[in-house]
Formats: structure tokens, C-alpha cells, sequence
DNA sequence: AAGGGTATCGTACAGTGTACGGAGACGGAA
DNA sequence: TTCCGTCTCCGTACACTGTACGATACCCTT
């Protein structure tokens, strides 16, 4: 059987890798990634679970393209510029990214297969801290240091219930509740005079950490112990 | 029916929310979170499945208590002590703690609920910080800061296929003979001038990124910009 | 006409979390 | 004693998951 355009799906112009992991993606943006099977996401195509198994060998390649399509959304760093003015563009880049997407954050842990856009990007980002002097010992390390900061960060703000509107408040007032009892007098402290105020984005934060790691990392001599 | 000591186990002397806990951290260790399962728990408790519900009320729960015995064995800060050394210890025993147990990085990105000792580490680290001198807007950011850089560390370790022995190399080795081609030049000079080094263990570089951090922190006056 | 590649799908199976309700053993109250 | 709750444990059943296996239909080449 071959049922091309417009047969069961409405506009279905043909199936394609490419076509399951847009949709794949689209349907974790909205209604989360644990409520993403290959049955729901067959029907939101317009077609029966089986037939994604052509396109992909299993549920974990679509994880894996799902993290690589993400990977996409990070601007690139480029050798020739500024290189802390370059990797500030990729470090606020990449957390808009996982804040959009923030199931990604949680799926990194597993995944083992990096895709091509992932090596693209780590291949950039690596060319242009070694076109700036770092060596490679000082690459690797600042790599870390600056990916896990973001990661970390990532995560924490995907942890947090963000929901649509105000990303605070409703949060913090049940869990206050049960410790009105003075428990943990700096767990409210920080919430009501910092989290809680009026304009708080707990996004903004991001920058402090990032420009103080920046201003801390340089190429050339520092560290003697190798 | 009521079957107490020693009737369908062997030694179970009495379940209990703890014990129900504590066998599931014990299975998640030894083979993955992904394997752990109401029917393998329960079996591995000598009970059946329906059992445990009278423990847990589902299995998010099970997992929140997971995540908060993590947490029970990272080492809590003293408000007394020198907040670097104090910070410098919380840090290294918090990475250690997420690398005895990997998933608990994965996990945490959608966790909602912090249990107890959760709160209870939060907390003395808060107070450590604000006893140091730091405002409360510095310890806000000081706290994301040195907390982004420990879960981001410990996630980028938990993706790395860490097996038993050599934490590297054999990881390094298949994915690169995809790209002998020449085409990602900086991650092969990355993997082999360090990664692929003899005595090389990725989580030494934890100290590097925290030392800079704490070099960069400082309670008193610093930001002017409220 | 025969064969092979491309694309789609039906059926079935083992496994998941858990809702619902029942059953035995215990304590105290009548 | 009888009765009633409470505590602990579990059997059954249901909807749902990923996917192995094989069937089917179409097109293109030989």
C-alpha cells in the first residue's frame, strides 16, 4: 500500500525524517516531552504508529534528533571575532534555546549519540577558542567551565515550574506555607525580598555568572601547572 | 492477610517508606533509572507491586525521594566556618554525590517537589553565604552561580559513557573514526592532546572551573547595579 | 512478466503505572 | 464475646507504552 499526498493525513506531502523530528519537536514544546510516544506523535502526522519506524530505527534516535535540533537553534561562534564577545553570543543563545526547550536539558544526561549539528557546534566553539590564543588544555578546561555554567543553569531554570505568565510567585507561596514556621528563614529571605519582587526574572541572573566567568577566563600564559 | 517477619522475603523485617526508598536508590545505582520499575522494585522488596502504594502514593514520589537521599549525602555547610572552604567542600561533595548517582542529574530538571533534605541543604548554604557578608541579592547570585557550574559539571559527566574502568578512550575511539575525515579537527586535537591521555579524568577539571569561581566571589561591596 | 526497492500499516506481545476493591490481622469498645 | 475500625497487603484489570514481525501495495527496472 502507498497512499500518497492527501490521503489519510490532511497536508501530508510525504513523510521524511526530517518531517517526524519537526513534529516531534513541536509536540515536546507543547504538551512536554513524557507525552511524547510514537502514537501520539504518528497521529499528530496523520499516520499509524508503525510507519515512523521507517524513518527512524527507534524512540531513542528521535530523542537524539530532538537534542541535535535544538543544537541548530544555538548560534554558532565564528574564529574571527572578539572571542569573549563571541562566546557570550553562544552562551545567551544556547540558554534561550533550552528555556524554549527546556526537555532538552533533562534528555542530555542520556543521550550518547551526538548528532551533526551538535559536532558542528562544539567543533565552532572549540576553533574559536583556539584561534584566540587558548591552548588546547586551556580550551578543554574553559569549555567545560563555560558549558556547564550554562547547562546548569538550563536546568535549574527548567526545574523551576515556570507555566506562562508570572514565572515566580505562585511558586514560592505554597512551598512557603509549609515553613511559615521560621524553618528556613533564608529560603525566605532570598524569596520574598529577591524572587518575589515585582519584575524579578530569575533569567537575568544568567549574566552575572557568565560575565564573571568571561572577565576570569584568559588565553594566553596563567595556569603553570600543566 | 498480613504477612510480617519473614514470610514471602527473605529478610524483611517490615517495610517501610524508607526501606521502599532505599531499595529503589539501590536498584537506580545498579541498573538505571530507566530500570526501575514498580514490579522490580516490589520483587526486589520480596513484595508485589500493589504493595508499595501503600508506601508512595505513585512513582513521582518515588523519584523525589530519590533525589532528596542524594542530597542527604552531599555535606552541609556550617555558618561558621571560611565560606570558601565551606563552599569549596559543599561543591566536591555535591559533584561526587551526582556521580555515585547519574541519574539523579536527569531527574532533576523535573522534579517539583524538594523534600526535606533538600530544603535543609539549601538552606545551611544560604546561611553560610549571608553570614559571610554577603547581601542577599550577592547570595542569590553567588548560590545560582556556584549551583549552575555543579549541575552542569555533574550532567556533562553523567553524558559521558563512564562504564567501569577507563573512563575514556573507548568512548572517544568509535565516534572518531567517523570523523577521521578531518572534518572536526579541534575535538580530535581535544580528544587526543587530553581527553585520550593516559591518566586523564575529566572530573579533575571540576576544581578548575570552582577555584575560579570562588577566586571570582567576593561578600562585601562589589556590584553597584542593584 | 518478474523482480526488487520504497513506503505504509495491522497485529501482537511484553512491559509500564495504577485505580479499585477485597482480605486477613490487629486493636479497642460494646 | 461480638463488632468495628485501622493497618497492611495484594489480585485483577485497564489503558498505555515501544516495537518485532510480516503483509501489502505501489513504482521502476530488467
Amino acid at each position: 500500500m502507498m497512499k500518497d499526498a492527501g490521503a489519510g493525513g490532511r497536508d501530508r506531502p510525504g513523510l521524511s525524517r526530517e518531517r517526524v523530528l519537526r513534529k516531534a519537536l513541536e509536540l515536546a514544546d507543547r504538551d512536554g516531552i513524557a507525552a511524547l510516544s510514537i502514537r501520539s506523535l504518528a497521529q499528530e502526522l496523520g499516520t499509524k504508529p508503525m510507519t515512523l519506524y521507517y524513518y527512524v530505527a527507534n524512540k531513542d534516535q528521535i530523542l537524539d534528533g530532538l537534542v541535535d535540533l535544538v543544537f541548530i537553534e544555538i548560534a554558532t561562534p565564528e574564529a574571527g571575532g572578539e572571542w569573549k564577545e563571541q562566546m557570550r553570543r553562544r552562551a545567551h543563545s544556547a540558554r534561550e534555546a533550552l528555556r524554549r526547550h527546556p526537555w532538552a536539558v533533562g534528555l542530555l544526561e542520556s543521550r550518547k549519540a551526538p548528532g551533526p549539528a551538535t559536532l558542528k557546534h562544539h567543533e565552532a566553539t572549540l576553533g574559536t577558542l583556539r584561534a584566540a590564543g587558548f591552548t588546547v588544555q586551556q580550551t578543554a578546561r574553559a569549555y567545560s567551565l563555560l558549558d556547564s555554567y550554562i547547562y546548569g543553569f538550563a536546568l535549574q531554570e527548567a526545574a523551576l515550574p515556570i507555566a506562562g505568565s508570572e514565572p515566580m510567585a505562585e511558586v514560592a507561596g505554597p512551598i512557603m506555607e509549609r515553613f511559615a514556621t521560621g524553618e528556613y528563614p533564608h529560603m525566605v529571605e532570598i524569596a520574598t525580598q529577591v524572587v518575589m519582587q515585582p519584575g524579578y526574572d530569575y533569567g537575568n541572573e544568567f549574566a552575572y555568572g557568565l560575565e564573571l566567568i568571561l572577565d576570569a577566563l584568559e588565553p594566553a600564559p596563567a595556569d603553570q601547572e600543566p
